[in-house]
DNA sequence: TAGATTGTTAATCGATTAACAATC
DNA sequence: TAGATTGTTAATCGATTAACAATC
């Protein structure tokens, strides 16, 4: 039986958003049932993995049948907490911040971008895809009104730490941070580290390892 | 003594832009030496793992003084593949694809996207941030050309492996892929996933994780 | 020398893979 | 029943942590 207390690893989490991009697409394809043997195959990952990674999940198959459909999508989506409404404050921007309030895909992630924060005067009062800008200094305020608990982090990196502590004192709980730098935060703070430029590094590592092969 | 056929595991390469972002902060800040153990209390990670992650590198820092930091930062600059111009074409210049090109950013980190390519006729003979549209059609006979190996995918889901597998058949190497879908590629292409919602998808769980630990 | 730091080698921990039992 | 699939339990693999030797 799953179990909800049970700690979901890191690598698992990461997967089921790939496992329900193929279930949607699947059904937009007019199937109606998914093995997960057939899963693992269409986007190449061990079909144990796949059946490992789902027992975390209350999703309940058939033998010979396999799950069906629209269950295995709206169970997946619950649990990855896409369906839930999440409201989040962006702090900078910039241009990185910019896009993130124009990205429209979030909300349908589960995430919405109540109201964004800003230094620069000539920022303050406008509006981004209709996202209010505020001072920063209106922050604890606002948040002591709204309740929101989590926080978008797309300041410039010698601005992150000090940012992140001020989110903090004003009681966001979870920051989703988009700079390079690694904030230090209290236990009971969640960190998700969103930085391009590691996954930039890990990318060239792997294409100039392929590249020295070759040669070989 | 390092060795660059030695394999650097992917959490290493995660690591290191976080050493590289703190050097260049305390370089900032004037320092001109920093020891492993600082950075470590610094970021919040243990003194052992930097030391691990250092060995992978090859930097050579001085007992009880540390590593000169002019040095180090170039060192992981260059290890890390961010001193190189790695040339790039992008692939659906959607919201997301246009909020990549906008972003100067990513030349800093070595990245330079020379061209991007979409279906859509009312795109294609504009420009982004001076970077020209092309139609996707013409992207063989353009890379024929230029001989870009990386390209950057940011089409909609259900169009990822499609687009993958003319990328990879005109001769793209690497693909950095946006999109939720896990796309399926030969062994000898690598595949970067940055998706924004399994990241979400961490970040919620762990959030939930946290405020039903507050409630016993 | 004493103390601090690098950097390696061994032990632990956790995730992945493999094997297999249960089910329809 | 035979075969295919779910889903669990055990074995393997790799990364992290801890211990410690080497160095200035």
């Amino acid at each position: 039986m799953p179990n909800v207390f049970v700690k979901v690893p890191e690598p698992t989490l990461r997967r089921l958003p790939w496992y329900l991009a193929y279930a949607k697409l699947a059904r937009q394809q007019g199937e109606t049932h998914l093995s997960s043997t057939q899963i693992a195959q269409k986007i190449g990952i061990d079909a144990s993995q796949v059946a490992k990674d789902f027992s975390f999940v209350t999703v309940s198959g058939k033998t010979r049948v396999g799950y069906e459909i629209d269950e295995l999508i709206t169970t997946l989506e619950q649990f990855l907490g896409f369906t839930n409404c999440h409201k989040a404050f962006l702090f900078g921007a910039g241009s990185l911040g910019s896009s993130l309030l124009h990205d429209n895909g979030l909300t349908q992630y589960g995430l919405e971008v109540v109201a964004a924060f800003d230094i620069k005067v000539e920022l303050v009062g406008t509006q981004i895809n209709r996202i209010p800008i505020q001072h920063l200094d209106r922050f604890m305020e606002i948040q002591a009104q709204t309740g929101v608990q989590i926080g978008i982090l797309t300041v410039p990196v010698n601005q992150a730490q000090e940012v992140a502590d001020i989110m903090i004192a004003g009681g966001i709980k979870a920051i989703w941070n988009f700079t390079p730098f690694r904030i230090r935060v209290p236990e009971d703070i969640v960190v998700q580290n969103t930085s391009l430029y590691a996954h930039l590094a890990v990318m060239f590592n792997r294409l100039r390892g392929l590249l020295e092969e070759e040669k070989e």
